[in-house]
DNA sequence: CATGATGACGCT
DNA sequence: AGCGTCAT
């Protein structure tokens, strides 16, 4: 068994080169694209919501450098921005409808999907692209003569760590004329299986942001649209590097930069550690940076967080970052929401009804839409329902199997589920008033 | 009153 | 199966 190990491929840490391709303020893009005459222009886009002018879920370059952000509602942004352009996602069945942006990304990603076949969209407007084979398929062809790169491709291109891309390249160049030139330091710093990786990395990031300029240059010129990347050996990273200079521009992370560059680095600005884990590993350690993280064994981590989360920081803290990218073209759930925040609660029946119905609404088209583009259908509903219940946010979710369904039938199954599983649905004594209000 | 609408995934 | 977290 040990013996064979040896002869199977291994994935090792810093084999591939890995590319997160985000657009930049898509829904923004989406809409200057339809309305040519908002080109230039601060441009919002909000979901219709009458009070203080709809809440802001992306906002253009223009209308950023006027202060204007997420969260927003319109009203603030008016008030920053005057001549600022609020486009309204469409509303259909009286609710926000974010097809149209659905759309738009499935568009971008066709383009995409001509560079690999490891796609792995994460959202309508971000996806990975494992795009080793294509970088090492040009590392022979360099080494024959066969392929140059072209340094005008890399004109708006970054390296972290360097104050320009030239000097990035200069440095490659150099190491080329003295191969050895950095071996004592190699060695010190990695394992001994990893140094002929280690020595290729930079020349191989670097095939990678041309690779990523022309992914880029394919979307702008059949879409319209533009984006941002990020180029590193992992997930993890090809994500932190493609935020750091946006928009419309491609940030590589060296490998030997990593470590430096984690030193200033808030823990949360790691995929995963944004949020409670992020806050409760920052306190526990007692560390604010990302590079701090190091100063820690693996047991250490491990007994402090589990045995997962300890090996997964570990790992992340020196820049490693074994998951794949796992091919994914189609979402795996179909779902739509809306929030009935303060009075609007819903807390009467017919009015329960009147919105399953246009939830089942959406949902049937997106899944007819679906299933004629696909060919495959829903084996699974899940009902999810908030309620108040004192005051307090009482969230619930069931779920029910789906063999035939259309319309009608996903209405009745999402009220019969909710009525099964409230306690006293209505209020009692009435034929219509629910006991709880659903949020 | 009040980001909201989506989606993936981990824990138990 | 149901709940919670994290992300855009």
């Amino acid at each position: 068994m040990a013996s064979a190990r040896i002869h199977v491929s291994m994935q090792s840490k810093y084999d591939r080169v890995v590319l997160l391709v985000d657009m930049d303020c898509f829904f923004c893009q989406v809409e200057e694209k339809q309305h040519p005459e908002y080109r230039n222009r601060p441009l919002a886009v909000v979901q219709y919501n009458p009070w203080r002018g709809g809440g802001i879920i992306a906002v253009n370059y223009a209308a950023r450098a006027k202060g204007v952000t997420r969260h927003m509602r319109g009203d603030e942004a008016k008030d920053l921005c005057p001549e600022i352009v609020l486009c309204q996602v469409p509303n259909i069945r009286e609710k926000a409808d974010t097809s149209k942006y659905r759309d738009a990304g499935k568009e971008v990603a066709n383009v995409l999907q001509r560079f690999t076949k490891l796609l792995e969209r994460a959202s309508v407007d971000e996806a990975y692209l494992d795009i080793t084979e294509t970088v090492n398929h040009r590392m022979q062809q360099m080494q024959s003569g066969a392929f140059a790169l072209q340094p005008q491709e890399l004109v708006n291109t970054f390296a972290v760590g360097y104050p320009n891309i030239g000097d990035f390249v200069n440095k490659i160049t150099n190491r080329f004329a003295n191969p050895y030139m950095d071996d004592e330091r190699f060695q010190m710093s990695y394992d001994q299986n990893d140094l002929p990786a280690v020595r290729q990395s930079d020349i191989r990031l670097l095939i990678g942001a041309s690779v990523a300029g022309e992914v880029r240059a394919a979307v702008k010129k059949e879409t319209g649209y533009e984006c941002s990347a990020g180029i590193a050996h992992n997930k993890i990273l090809a994500k932190l590097a493609a935020g750091m200079n946006k928009p419309n521009k491609q940030t590589i992370l060296p490998l030997a930069e990593t470590a430096s560059f984690f030193d200033s680095l808030p823990v949360g600005k790691i995929k995963g550690l944004g949020g409670k884990f992020g806050e409760v590993v920052c306190e526990t350690l007692g560390i604010k940076f990302m590079g701090q993280v190091v100063k820690f064994t693996e047991v250490e981590l491990q007994r402090k967080f589990d045995e997962k989360n300890g090996t997964w920081l570990f790992n992340i803290s020196r820049g490693i970052d074994m998951e794949a990218v796992t091919p994914r073209f189609y979402s795996k759930s179909i779902g739509c929401c809306k929030k009935f925040p303060g009075r609007n609660n819903i807390t009467g029946l017919k009015t329960l009804q009147h919105w399953l119905g246009e939830l089942s609404s959406e949902i049937n088209d997106r899944l007819e839409k679906d299933f004629i583009e696909n060919n495959r259908r829903a084996k699974q509903m899940v009902v999810q329902y908030v309620q108040d219940i004192d005051g307090e946010e009482v969230a619930s979710s069931r779920s029910t199997a789906l063999k035939d369904y259309d319309q009608e039938s996903i209405v009745r199954f999402s009220l019969d589920l909710i009525k099964a599983n409230t306690k006293t649905f209505l209020r009692p004594g009435s034929e219509s008033a629910l006991n709880n209000a659903i949020k």
